[in-house]
DNA sequence: GTCCAGAGCT
DNA sequence: AGCTCCGGAC
């Protein structure tokens, strides 16, 4: 058992790498060395999108395949981070950037009252709780493979794993990895129909399937089998939207661009009332709003860590449905607290509640 | 039967 | 903003 807590955004070497492998269990880190010694050099801040990116990433904003629709946050997204990756291209120190490109951005908002007790409330509680998002997040996918095909497998367990419970979506990948089918180049090759029935039960792996060979082909053509290293380039991906897409970038490329807001985050941060609209006092009505909101004020060091540790605070505790205020330790400053109708059903049928209680 | 949950389309 | 895709937990 080894306690870490070190954050150094401008010099991501051995030390966070490491810890990024790990950050799903909690504070608890197996002592397990880092997989790959290949994986980051020490010295470099990050070779990944260095060396290859220069040029062929102007050239992909050329070739990006154009989407026939996108929704206007995934349009707003993209244009928000194409500055970035603009820049990624030319500057050598690309972290350092990024890390205050965002952060000078962010000081607008005042944070909410005892946000942080709050935040230490919750890693408390869920040190002591094990929810699903620990034993089986999606980013220990692939932990002992090369980088390249460990990113790759941190890209279709994104792609695999939104509207699924996490133990599913580990069987299939699991499934994957055993028939060999975990790279751009074999799951191009396969059988659609081979890798629907090796994802199945997954949800929606129909639509799954045909999005993998997709992103399988366009890995393989487009980025020789790796996956794509900016935002918007991942957002052009089917099948991936601004949360996996932000996870990608977090655990693929250890490289945090936003934070990555589900719906636990989302439902989570509108109950503490950590968010709102833009000059208002109603809630976010979106993940995309809550993110942008969040973003306002949460420090930067937090953004990578906050999704793990609300999802497992939403599946055990902050739960949608009946959430467990009584088990929450955080409640006294929480203004949802005890407020939410413990019927199970009975939300849009007031009337005719026959079965209350 | 209801609810979960992210993307994409309308 | 609402619907569809999905199996499964409950």
């Amino acid at each position: 058992m080894l306690h870490v807590r070190v954050r150094s955004p401008s010099t991501l070497g051995f030390a966070t790498a490491r810890i990024q492998f790990n950050r799903m269990s909690k504070t608890r880190f197996s002592v397990k060395p880092i997989q790959s010694k290949t994986e980051i050099p020490t010295s470099d801040p990050d070779p990944n999108p260095g060396s290859e990116n220069g040029s062929a990433a102007e050239l992909r904003v050329f070739s990006r395949r154009k989407r026939v629709k996108r929704t206007e946050e995934v349009q707003k997204l993209q244009l928000e981070a194409k500055p970035i990756s603009q820049k990624l291209a030319v500057l050598p120190d690309i972290e350092e950037f990024a890390y205050k490109k965002v952060n000078t951005s962010t000081n607008s908002s005042k944070p909410p009252a005892n946000w942080e007790k709050v935040l230490d409330g919750i890693r408390k509680m869920r040190s002591s709780e094990d929810a699903p998002v620990d034993s089986m997040g999606c980013e220990k996918a692939g932990s002992s493979l090369p980088p390249k095909e460990r990113r790759f497998a941190v890209l279709v367990s994104s792609l695999l794993s939104s509207q699924t419970k996490d133990h599913v979506n580990h069987g299939a990948i699991q499934r994957l990895l055993q028939n060999g089918l975990l790279s751009a180049d074999s799951i191009d090759k396969a059988d659609e129909a081979t890798i629907k029935s090796l994802i199945y039960p997954v949800g929606f792996y129909t639509r799954k399937a045909g999005n993998l060979k997709k992103v399988a082909n366009i890995c393989l053509t487009k980025y020789d089998g790796d996956i794509p290293s900016s935002l918007e380039e991942l957002l052009s991906l089917p099948g991936i939207g601004p949360k996996m897409a932000h996870l990608v970038m977090n655990v693929g490329w250890n490289d945090v661009q936003g934070i990555c807001v589900d719906t636990h985050v989302h439902r989570i941060c509108n109950r503490l009332g950590w968010v709102s609209r833009p000059g208002k006092k109603q809630k976010t009505s979106t993940p995309e709003q809550t993110r942008e909101a969040l973003q306002l004020w949460l420090p930067k060091e937090e953004w990578d860590p906050i999704n793990p540790l609300l999802v497992g605070f939403g599946q055990t505790i902050c739960t949608p449905l009946r959430p467990r205020c009584g088990l929450c330790s955080v409640s006294e400053f929480c203004p949802s607290a005890f407020k939410e109708a413990s019927s199970p059903s009975s939300k849009s049928k007031k009337s005719g509640s026959n079965k209350k209680l």
